[in-house]
DNA sequence: ACCTATTTATAAGA
DNA sequence: TTCTTATAAATAGGT
């Protein structure tokens, strides 16, 4: 070290020791990962400054190595205000209301599917017909709404060649012929066609 | 570092691995030692052996340190070997099953009530309708059923009254008098009103 | 384990 | 925080 050796004991001004907490952590990460390289070792180091902030490094996952310590000493290592009971329990909390939420979901879907019916009142049948019929309407909108867009794209595109055959036309001294038969006529029959809510199948 | 600078990566000779790992562990664990003197940090380090062997450094107890840690992570840890463990990873399975299944049956949900459409290709969207459609028909089947049993029993109820009556009005000596107006009647046309398929609303 | 040439880390200053 | 630099410390390869 330079101008003079220091000791090693607590470096009382607040700055330099922060400076040098900073430079040596990395100093000793760098270490820890060319040991890890060089050796083929499983490295993990957490350092927990004054301020309590943590720094950690492992040259695999640390959970995995702090597992593997814990196996190595038949220890486990529980955060004291979180404990594992409690862990547990949240989990199984978690997983009790992820089942309610399927099982409610699941049989509104059964009664969306037509099935499971033979619980309903009239009353409950009349409001899920409701909710299918709002459905098979926007569906059918949805559908015709895409009919729509292509026949607009469609469209565009005709005008556009038409009239690139109207100026090739004038180019070549032509006058425009008619229009190849039944192109125009067709697309709009079999568009109009398309628009039209579909027929449900018998 | 002495006659040339070396490269970071896994040196290959054994034994001089065997030599590097045991300076640079030395090295590492003073190091690690001086940052926490130097600046009142906590410190643990943990280094296995490529052999499996495990090197520990700690400012102050290494438990308390990994429970601290363990803390800040909100986290926990216990030898994968542990039954604990094996349960939780049990939990974890199967809740992230069931987030799959949740998450299948949220969007077929959300297509069955007409909503997320906009994803949906013209061929989705007409088996969603085709669906609905069929859904529609069982759902109002079921009505109908509903209605047309409710129907029966009034007509039995009615038919046993009749009956009732005609007997009564014998034991008496009277002659039964003519059905009391619109009773019948007017339970057939309300019933007929019902069995119909609803309107859907406009 | 020790030696030492050389690289690397870093304390203090800017 | 980052850079500079003089110097301490670490260490690779040898013994």
């Amino acid at each position: 070290m330079v101008r003079g050796k220091i000791e090693i004991k607590k470096i009382e001004n607040v700055t330099s020791r922060q400076v040098t907490f900073s430079k040596r952590r990395s100093g000793l990460f760098k270490k820890a990962h060319e040991l890890s390289v060089l050796c083929d070792a499983q490295v993990a180091a957490m350092i927990f400054s004054q301020k309590g902030r943590l720094y950690e490094f492992a040259s695999s996952d640390i959970r995995k190595t702090i597992k593997r310590y814990a196996e190595y000493k038949r220890e486990y290592f529980v955060a004291e205000t979180h404990p594992i009971e409690q862990y547990v329990q949240g989990l199984k909390k978690e997983m009790m209301t992820m089942v309610k939420k399927l099982e409610v979901l699941e049989v509104h879907n059964r009664k969306m599917m037509g099935q499971s019916l033979a619980s309903c009142s009239v009353k409950e049948l009349q409001e899920i017909a409701t909710q299918i019929e709002k459905s098979l309407h926007t569906v059918r909108l949805r559908k015709a709404k895409l009919y729509e867009d292509e026949l607009e794209k469609l469209k565009a595109k005709e005008r556009q060649l038409k009239d690139e055959r109207v100026r090739l036309c004038r180019r070549v001294g032509e006058r425009p012929m008619g229009m190849p038969s039944g192109s125009k006529e067709k697309e709009d029959v079999e568009t109009d066609l398309f628009i039209g809510f579909p027929k449900s199948r018998p």
